[in-house]
DNA sequence: ATTATATCGATAAAAAAAGAACGAAAGAGG
DNA sequence: CCTCTTTCGTTCTTTTTTTATCGATATAAT
């Protein structure tokens, strides 16, 4: 698997840093000024020890006894660490519904990372915006993605297309690919693939379902 | 996190098993008839050994070696190890462009997992029908749950009704929920909450190809 | 000023997952 | 019929991830 550690994170440790965020964002505009590692164990379901052993990897600044974090400068390290200085930008190949549902996300911009314009070769949507990105023909992917030089592709195609897809998201410059098709695609070893597959995922939750149940 | 074991089966092992399901039937579709793990390990990216340890917890039948697996008997026995044998049907709620991808999704009914019944409360998509699936009244929920007796529900709403129509799934019988809005939702402890976090995934890969470019 | 306590950070232990190694057995080929 | 190769299934190690424990410290309350 696609599991190395990521600058001496592990993969699950990054994951929450960044669903750390988010919950931040949202407890800074109720106003809340400082927090505790135990008050977010119970708000995000994690334990304590996890939350802390991630902060303190991150951190420079230390929480204070009694009283926690300061929520902005919390917010401030784990973003600059997750690299959001610098926003990244992604494409997006595939504006079916999946696709325009991602499309259609807030979250993104906000997490800083941006999808600068969705490929499609269906004629009626290509001219069509979401959430103020375009989406544009498909033969327009290669001169395009170099053009912006962008490194981040998401795949929402069909199972069918996905491979070839992906072979002119790679022979145009990305580095990193999110792929929604249930298949394991092909690429040259030093271009990231990382597998989102849904199905599985609800699998997962129907065998625990039936496994608590008897 | 929620990570128990699940029937002394690891959370890993289990998502690859669907995973394995889903590749096998593409294969058998391709009239293969036998398959080894090498073969596997090499189409789905993981190692051979993961997949070797995988299906030896839950095989009976025993591979032959310089042949591999018959893919009849592989598929049968793990899709009746999953428990494929009698299809799980889930609700979903938020029939909005994400709630609609995942209504589309030809995989799950593959998959032995159905989706019953979709809920919206606008006016508009109720009474449209996407794949076969009806998208109702959402003020019908209680009723339609109760008297389908389902137990697994997918919240593809938007944050802020979130919590709302998880406790109404609960009150109704709901004992699983995958969720798909980023926030942590308060159920009974004899609820199983699966959270789908998209917007973490694409920081991870962002952050992952920062790295590595560096 | 003094005491009590919540929270911190760090170290140590346990659990889970991935990976490596190896003898055994079934089929292929001479 | 015998040898060689592939793949199997098992056991053992290593790595990774989570959980538990505990003294230190800053703050709040008396």
């Amino acid at each position: 698997m696609n599991k190395k550690r990521i600058a001496g994170m592990s993969f699950q440790t990054l994951k929450r840093i960044s669903i750390y965020i988010q919950y931040l964002e949202k407890e800074k505009e109720k106003n809340r000024q400082f927090i505790s590692t135990p008050i977010m164990a119970s708000d995000l379901g994690y334990s304590e020890i996890s939350i802390k052993k991630d902060l303190n990897q991150v951190l420079t600044i230390k929480g204070k006894p009694k009283i926690g974090h300061n929520i902005d400068s919390l917010i401030k390290e784990l973003k600059s660490y997750l690299g959001y200085d610098n926003t990244t930008t992604a494409v997006l190949v595939g504006a079916g519904k999946l696709g325009r549902a991602l499309l259609g996300y807030k979250g993104f911009k906000k997490d800083n990372v941006e999808i600068a314009v969705a490929f499609d070769k269906d004629p009626e949507l290509i001219g069509q915006e979401i959430n103020g990105i375009k989406i544009v023909d498909i033969e327009k992917l290669e001169s395009l993605c170099s053009r912006l030089q962008i490194h981040i592709g998401i795949i929402t195609t069909n199972e069918e297309s996905s491979q070839e897809i992906c072979d002119r998201l790679v022979k145009s410059g990305i580095k990193a690919i999110w792929n929604f098709a249930p298949i394991n695609l092909k690429v040259p070893s030093d271009v990231i693939i990382q597998n989102e597959n849904l199905v599985s995922n609800l699998v997962i939750l129907s065998k625990k379902l039936s496994d608590t149940m008897k």
